[in-house]
DNA sequence: AATGAATGAGGGTTCATTCAT
DNA sequence: CATGAATGAACCCTCATTCAT
């Protein structure tokens, strides 16, 4: 199958099993961001998709599986680009670290919706293990990359700091600048959340991260 | 009957209306935590107060209600608090801080049922504007006060350094432990929250924050 | 006790049983005629009366109780008037029986509060046997009266004429008249209705219902 | 299958929506007929109509609606069946108008479930304005058509009277019989609510409607 | 593969009734 | 006699799921 046929496979009776739950999981994400999770519907998401009422049962079984998936969907959508933006944009240790923080400010990231998907899974976390369990593997890969990259930096700047204290910092940096974001916090924008984690890594390593450093972040590209 | 069993108003058939609405707001807590927020039925509720299905109703008109007065309930305790720790332990603009950041760290505020009202009423914050005003409502108020304080250390310390950025900063990380504790992370703790949030601190006002004010606060009382 | 104190009775903390009951019994006319039965709880009436929820039950036992007593005391005070109607203002037969439609017509009778209810029972009657015999009962008297009228009539005049058709045209035709009033019927209003209900009996009884009498009727008073 | 037995709409699992409304008004007029306006829950006419407990709110949306539409049914069969009386069984003025007295007691019209319908809705008409419009806007086609033929005979017989006198006489007769026959009037029945109709008639008309013309109409059918 | 009419369990809410005060 | 907080059955309605087409 051609490239073009592929594209316009959303509006075709019948497509791929992997292209329609995608369609379906993205029109779950657009519903989740407008509606909230508790006004999800199956309808909703269905409407939202184009397609018929029936439709997720096909494809996923039940609601429950939908919201799984959905919610891996963005969990390695977000790692995928975090590790591209680690490989591809920085050589050094510090570098890679600046490009991490930036990935989650970045605007495939940080968009609204997205967050509503977090916050709106966070939110049901406690009483769904499976969720929790999908959160926990997308913050264990994080932060084993993060740590992996702060030790190099303490090593070599011979910094008196425990390696969890900066990753865990700047992880709840991120997630909590994400709910202002969320929230609509005045004064709160993409920019100034990358501004504030950055200063956390110039507190935690001062050598490493100049103030010169901030300057230049704004022009980089992430991917 | 003596005063004393008088005065268990869970038991007596009818009890004074603030009294009955308390009661009933902290079973909705006690179901979140537990349940979560979807799971979360009239009839969970009215079972965990210990008393019958109608009785919501009447007292709160309705589900609506009930949950609103509940992030009420939430974020006025916690606002309590802070505002009594600021005033009770704290002489110095740096103390104040600090027992600021304490307090998002205290056994009745970062309680696992506390955290999971937070989590789960930000997930529907988005579709549900009433929800919104109380978090930044909330949010306001917190912010002043720290800004407050912080101001006077820029300005004792002569930092070069934007308030917005330490305030911002310091309630994201804040929030964002929390999503940790409420996660189950791995070593994660509200001792190394503490941590955590001080070395924040630190970072932005090394004058202010030593390494030794962290051995303090351990053993410091809160209220 | 004195005319004065009872007029007072209802604002009483204590009353005497008949008049409670007489003013929820009022209460409940004003309820039905303003929010249909259906909508009329017992809430409704008590708060109408300016009383408490549980005063109904203490005087009635049941809602059900108090609705047949409310369709009863219209039907009474009904019969009532028609009763000081024929004896009051007219000697003749046609006399009373032009009284007789006049009590149809007459201020007390013919008001909405009072239109709402009878149709309000009439409406549930079919599935409710006491509202039935109710209604039957105060049929058969009201029509026991006009059928003695009738026949002593048709006696004089020499009709050719079943004096059921009189009886039961005439009662209908009030009934249906009151049915346009109640539905805000175009030019419908009690003096049309009277009327028309004497053209009834002008069409049936030509000797004794000339023109002329259409005109007295105006001016006189019904009681 | 057999083309009869699919036909058996009722019986198929899926069924035009426009089949499945008509099966679910008609299951409401038995409902209301049998248990009255108030006892007629959603469960009573899904039960009736041998379908599950969701399906009124799919066709309907809610249960207000249905009882609109119920009301809107039994409205537009009656008016379809004197419009089609006027046109296809008479020709002169005075047949017509006999002809639409003699709709009032046909049997599809004045059956005891049809009559239960219009008494009920008239008993909640004050507290719902949508039943009022129904009923008016009924009413008002009924009455203008009664009217055209009465002004009709009028200039014809150079009657000397009102013709809103005859027509709202006419309507009301019609609907106070109905009472008649609703509460099983002793001695009430179609034929004697048809004579008593045609009473008025001939007290209005005395020239148009002879004593004969009493005679023929029973075996006269109307359609 | 896809549809959408139909199902029915379970939700929020109302309200007649009870009962301690 | 009177109150009004409390009860719980029953209501209307929603929605995940099924299934004939």
């Amino acid at each position: 199958m051609s490239q073009a046929a592929s594209k316009s496979s959303a509006k075709r009776r019948t497509a791929p099993k992997h292209e329609r739950k995608e369609q379906l999981i993205r029109a779950t994400i657009r519903s989740i961001a407008k509606n909230g999770l508790s006004v999800t519907t199956m309808a909703c998401v269905a409407t939202e998709a184009g397609l018929s009422q029936g439709i997720i049962n096909l494809h996923f079984q039940s609601k429950d599986r939908l919201l799984e998936e959905t919610l891996r969907y963005v969990a390695d959508e977000y790692r995928q680009i975090w590790l591209k933006a680690m490989k591809n944009n920085a050589k050094t240790a510090a570098e890679k670290l600046e490009a991490l923080v930036a990935v989650g400010f970045d605007k495939r990231v940080c968009q609204r919706s997205k967050l509503a998907v977090w916050f709106a899974f966070w939110g049901e976390s406690r009483s769904r293990p499976v969720y929790r369990q999908i959160c926990a593997d997308r913050d264990e890969d994080y932060r084993r990359a993060i740590s992996g990259v702060c030790k190099e930096i303490i090593e070599q700047g011979n910094y008196d700091i425990d390696a969890d204290v900066v990753v865990y910092g700047l992880s709840a940096m991120n997630e909590g600048l994400w709910l202002d974001l969320l929230l609509d916090s005045p004064k709160m924008s993409p920019e100034l959340g990358f501004d504030i984690s950055m200063a956390w890594l110039r507190g935690m390593f001062p050598q490493h991260f100049s103030i010169e450093s901030k300057r230049n972040i704004r022009t980089n590209k992430v991917v």
